[in-house]
DNA sequence: CGGTACGATGCAAGCGCTTGCACGTTCAGC
DNA sequence: GCTGAACGTGCAAGCGCTTGCATCGTACCG
């Protein structure tokens, strides 16, 4: 019988089951060192007993946390943070890890973060997701003496899951190349606080490069800065009044080319007629509001981040250590050739 | 000096600030028993060894976890997962507790996690965040031994934070009706898994209250069923091809609304000329896209949850057990009135 | 100037597990 | 039948904190 009020301890399980605590500890996680007979009596009796093994407890006594910390930058209800979250306790859940959330969202608490480093001592392993961490962060982080997986940032001898943001972009752009246009806009967002965009300025690289490569003068590469994900109407304007306006904008993700494609619609536009559209990432939405974009693949991304860091928790080796998940260049509705502009 | 490679440990502060190790703890919980140079010295001691308590170690001394979970169904990528994730985290960070994140995909991890209770002994609280829990599974969550605060459910008895779905697709429809639509369908989404969407059929006993009052007869109150976030084509098409078309259509979620939203520009109609749309949530991108709707503050909701969840925690009474929270009818360029149906 | 009270600190007993080691049993091999 | 594996189980020492209680000064009171 368990003590009245609190919960049954594996004391109270071994005296059901009459073995002592070290047995009920061993069966209950499988050592083969517990003969059936007993594993099954030891099963039964924490079943009856609703037992379930005291993470504290255990974390304490094997040094093993059996928590993995997620640390993300931004608004996690953003499509990026949210899938990432989703992939990574998918592939925790089998592994009996838990995952427990670090955000940061804004530099003061980026600073406290970094100063009282509060995922010390605490988790088995780190993912540290797509942000820009400086020198000194990166630093600071060894210190924390648990194994680090980074999301979409490489950094030297770090282990790292990453699409090839500049690749990415470049096909993206060779696409919008591919189908006649010469005069192309890419949108970078820029975030008020600085430092939470890991890829942006990649994609930016990407851009130029398709650009260079087709042979269009480095003037000629039109960036446009966003300073909000609502800053479509705006950017569009900006676009469209120029003296040689693009024939297709290319933006740094698909809720920015999302609020772009509602700025077109809502000017009396329409996409592609009057202008092409690309996104980037292949968010929910961009499937049903017909937006071509450049996918990545951010479940299989944090998926293979969350293995990573399951394998190096248990001091294991990993195969790989640096893993580049490709992105794919999906043409939907919202870009076409440049020639026909002539419906309204 | 701490052990060559392993972390600080509280010994090792107590040993740099010459004082105990129980004196260190009461000096870092900040204990008034702790004279104020003494506590000086330990924080400074404490801090040029980097210092973090473990909390594995202090939750097993102490019985508090410093550790809320939030147990969510559906995917943690869509608009209200993440909000609500988002908000909660928010709460927790200031008051130094930790955010463990429970997911349930379907039915069968559903079933896992009721009989194998993870939660158990691990959390100082639970957030359980809407989903449609039976009877029975209500009654084993109470044996978690953990104060539980519900999300956007309402259960006599529990404290919980909630919306009235109910009266806020009521004023929705109400909205509509005043623009003068009288053929109005309503469109629900069922869920693969079922059970894990709470608030849709109370929204849809909204509507049918709404056109009720309106003095509509029940067999013209129409209701479509969305078996997939995507149907937006086949919902449209339903809708569209009946004898007498509905000139507004509500839709149960924002998600939802816009994928209708796309279809309908797909058609080469317009909205509201065509056909008046409004939405539910107020998701991020609705503001953006023009798209009315029925405004939830889910990140209220959850941060009143998350509250609610800590004084709990702490033992303490909380003022109100249960929270209500408004919703709010905005309308943006999808709903307009119904006469002018002219344009093409 | 002794007694008392109080403020500041240390002692030590856990919290509920894990795990190295010791201790039977049992059984095969010789 | 005796020895030694091999196997299954229990003992007990922690893991690194928290916290009730004892202790020690010091200040203050009469």
């Amino acid at each position: 019988m368990p003590t009245s009020d609190s919960h049954a301890s594996m004391a109270d399980v071994a005296r059901r089951a009459g073995v002592s605590v070290a047995t009920v500890s061993r069966a209950l996680h499988g050592s083969p060192l517990v003969s059936v007979e007993t594993a099954a009596r030891v099963t039964a009796a924490a079943e009856e007993l609703s037992f379930a093994i005291s993470r504290v407890a255990s974390g304490l006594a094997s040094g093993r946390l059996g928590r993995i910390g997620l640390l993300l930058g931004g608004p996690l209800h953003g499509w990026f943070n949210g899938t990432v979250i989703d992939a990574v306790h998918d592939r925790l859940t089998p592994a009996d890890v838990e995952l427990t959330i670090f955000r940061i969202r804004d530099r003061a608490e980026r600073d406290v973060f970094f100063t009282r480093l509060p995922a010390r001592r605490n988790v088995d392993a780190l993912i540290v997701a797509s942000f820009a961490l400086t020198g000194a962060e990166h630093t600071r982080l060894q210190t924390l003496g648990v194994p680090l997986v980074y999301l979409n940032q490489r950094v030297r001898g770090v282990p790292s899951v990453a699409i090839d943001d500049v690749a990415g972009a470049r096909d993206g752009v060779r696409g919008l190349l591919g189908l006649g246009h010469r005069r192309i806009a890419f949108v970078r967002s820029v975030q008020r606080n600085p430092g939470f965009r890991y890829s942006a300025d990649r994609r930016v690289e990407g851009f130029r490069s398709a650009m260079a490569e087709a042979g269009v003068a480095e003037r000629d590469q039109l960036v446009v800065d966003a300073h909000d994900l609502d800053a479509g109407d705006e950017v569009l304007a900006t676009v469209l009044t120029r003296s040689e306006p693009p024939t297709a904008v290319a933006a740094d993700s698909d809720e920015l080319a999302i609020g772009i494609l509602a700025a077109v619609v809502r000017a009396g536009l329409r996409a592609p007629d009057d202008l092409s559209l690309l996104g980037f990432d292949d968010h929910a939405l961009a499937g049903r509001l017909g937006l071509s974009t450049v996918a990545q693949p951010a479940a299989l991304t944090a998926g293979e981040a969350a293995d990573l860091a399951l394998t190096l928790a248990a001091g294991r080796v990993p195969a790989r250590r640096t893993i580049v998940v490709p992105t794919r260049l999906i043409l939907r509705r919202t870009t076409g050739p440049v020639a026909p502009r002539a419906a309204a």
